[in-house]
DNA sequence: AAAAATGGTTCAATTGGTTAACCATTAGCG
DNA sequence: CGCTAATGGTTAACCAATTGAACCATTTTT
């Protein structure tokens, strides 16, 4: 392949994935009680499917610092979505659970989201989804392995 | 298609969705000068590819008010890389250009961008990369006209 | 000429992020 | 055993991004 199309090609990546990732986040937002941020919903997401949650793991997961993690999940313990549980074997470890409001909150809205979303998928038919995801996933594959490069493993 | 694959393939498209989103921003950002975040950037970028730029103008674009636009262009304005021109025949309206220092900045860290996408994209095969891509069009394209639909034009 | 709309800015408040210092607790090791 | 790492989490100072509401200056509309 000669240099002017894979200039092209990135060029219309990086506008896709622009003009995807802004918009989407305003779709999802649509979907998410006004007091509460898309990111909060994802956090409340991953603790929600977690056994055992940790601010550490989520700071991994989420790649910000462990002091961001405290004051995002402060704020949501603050408005009673979320709980924290010392373990009694390493009296370090705080455990993050979703409170009963707080689970009734993120099953409401990721019913929502899953209907967006499922929406959107449903325009599209079965070969080009499975073609889309296989492709998708091994850009995700890359991506990981290109950090981990790029990071020092 | 029944309703359990439909939920496995919504799962894991917003599972994949929010990884590639994490890790496409962390890798973005080793390529951006350290006093610089992803989204001046693309700001620069925008200023640059356009003719002539206005603030409300990207605040469309950024889905955001344009306060915050105000904000970040008086960051950028403070460190030189944006001038600020009114135009003389309305003159309610300022018109936002690079300057030397800001299109040099650009250029040099754009540059870097497209190495890093280019390397990403170079692991497909041209038939991967067709498909996905028209895919991704046709994604952008439902998102734009669902986000019309929901919001009201 | 008066009223409405437009393009931008300012300001207070909230959220999210970093860095650095810190506390409590546990793990490791001579 | 006891001192030193290391670990999990919090706190505080600071900055960036965002919103909403009020506002200024300038067109546009009526």
């Amino acid at each position: 392949m000669e240099d002017t199309s894979i200039k092209e090609l990135v060029d219309s990546y990086i506008n896709l994935t622009f003009s995807i990732e802004k918009n989407s986040v305003q779709l999802i937002k649509g979907q998410i009680r006004n007091d509460l941020t898309n990111d909060q919903h994802y956090i409340l997401r991953y603790i929600n499917q977690k056994e055992e949650c940790t601010s550490s793991e989520l700071a991994e997961v989420f790649h910000v610092k462990k002091s961001a993690i405290t004051a995002i999940i402060e704020r949501l313990w603050k408005k009673g979505f979320i709980q924290r549980t010392r373990d009694e074997q390493d009296r370090r470890v705080v455990y993050l659970t979703l409170t009963d409001d707080g689970k009734d909150l993120f099953q409401e809205t990721e019913l929502r989201i899953y209907q967006l979303v499922g929406s959107l998928i449903n325009q599209f038919d079965q070969d080009e989804i499975e073609v889309f995801m296989k492709t998708y996933e091994k850009l995700n594959r890359i991506i990981l392995a290109t950090k981990e490069e790029m990071l020092g493993e």
